[in-house]
DNA sequence: CGTGCGATTGATTGTCTTCAATAATGGTGG
DNA sequence: CCACCATTATTGAAGACAATCAATCGCACG
């Protein structure tokens, strides 16, 4: 296990002193099923993930983006059935680690169940950025780039301002609640702006400081400490 | 303290047993600033209060509503400061318990800390509810009315399908990311379809079975357990 | 008796959706 | 290897929903 998106190191080493086995999920595929009562922690090792719940009239809301080291059940802790389901955006590899040992070693150690309530924290956060986010179509769409690019630069995915974005245009659009097609026009717009190119699944920042200007973003919400510089 | 909104009153009983004071916020003043730190725990005794983000064009989101029993700053736990402002939307009563003393009864006894889990899963469940419901202006204003209502009822607040709705229709809009102008006509079409009356501060629903199938209203996601009966 | 807040209604504008059609891409089976 | 199909992206035109602008009303309060 690479990375567990725990900011403080000590307690991701707690967790990497407990056992853990790794299932491959393909694109499009649930991780996690609505209803679900997971007796595992996952945490995504490889891929993208997204939290979702699906509409009475069959649409479907994408209420979070999970990447290389995020959590996907902590709420596991509290043994509740999951009230959203999980899909891998892409083919992912997921970790797994039985909630028995995390609920031990949270009761065990303060620091780790400290650190397992700022991820929640987080999680929390983010969804209120996002509410707060939802009303004007351009900008909610720079700032979701923008999200994703604070997220993935602090795990070393980005370089000199391009990443790769496996989301559809479909699936950013769930997730901010636009049509596919409203999303594409923004993106073209934001690309005349000279604020975002994004192309075959891979996006490009030219200016990250016009940008985050531009749409009012802070990554503080994230609490990602002290990231990796970008550039390698 | 009447109710803890935490749903095992072996739990809410711990909490009971911690020294509290009660400090009292007239309506439209904070109870937390954005960036506070509070060194206590704050439990809404009684009144209505409010989360809330301020945009950059000033305008203001409300990502949830606070009612009496619900606690204000469990991320106090994690000891980081608040990443937004809490209100009061009517005069409230506010009674906090010293933070220490919370985490200290969290590290003996499992049952609480998983207490304090599920009410902090309870709100990120609410939040995402939120977010999937920001579809269509009519039925989100009707599902915040069941959303309210449910959680009233659980403490006894309704009575025979009545209760005191104090938002202003500003504050609704501000909730549900729509003007003070068509959270009006939205209420009026409600009324018009028999749904849900609301005047001068009450809310009155006539067919709480009719309204929650309108509007797609499942209370599973507020753990409300068994609630008191409306009827009183 | 004015003042301010909240509710209500009308008219107009604009954003986003819907519907529709086409293009570009990658994977599959024959 | 290539024809076929599914998926995703892209663009245009029309329509719906909610915002904006603006005015009035009712009421509580000083």
């Amino acid at each position: 296990m690479q990375n567990v998106g725990l900011i403080d190191s000590k307690e991701a080493a707690t967790l990497l002193t407990l056992p853990w086995s790794v299932i491959h999920v393909p694109r499009q595929k649930d991780i996690l099923r609505i209803g679900a009562s997971p007796e595992y922690l996952y945490f995504i090792e490889d891929g993208w993930a997204a939290r979702y719940s699906i509409r009475r009239d069959g649409s479907r809301r994408i209420t979070g983006f999970m990447l290389p080291g995020d959590s996907c059940s902590i709420h596991a802790i509290a043994r509740e059935p999951l009230d959203h389901a999980i899909m891998a955006v892409t083919d992912c590899e997921v970790a797994r680690i039985p909630v028995d040992l995390v609920i031990a070693a949270a009761a065990e150690s303060p620091a780790f169940s400290v650190a397992l309530w700022r991820s929640k924290l987080i999680d929390e956060a983010t969804l209120r950025v996002w509410l707060t986010n939802s009303k004007d179509a351009l900008w909610s769409v720079a700032h979701l780039i923008c999200e994703l690019h604070a997220r993935l630069d602090a795990i070393g995915e980005v370089s000199d301002g391009a990443f790769v974005l496996p989301a559809t245009q479909e699936q950013i659009g769930d997730a901010l609640n636009l049509t596919p097609v409203h999303v594409n026009r923004m993106l073209k717009k934001l690309r005349s702006a000279g604020l975002i190119q994004v192309r075959d699944f891979k996006a490009f920042i030219p200016d990250l400081q016009a940008l985050q200007t531009a749409c009012a973003f802070s990554p503080s919400y994230l609490h990602l400490g002290v990231s990796t510089p970008s550039r390698h």
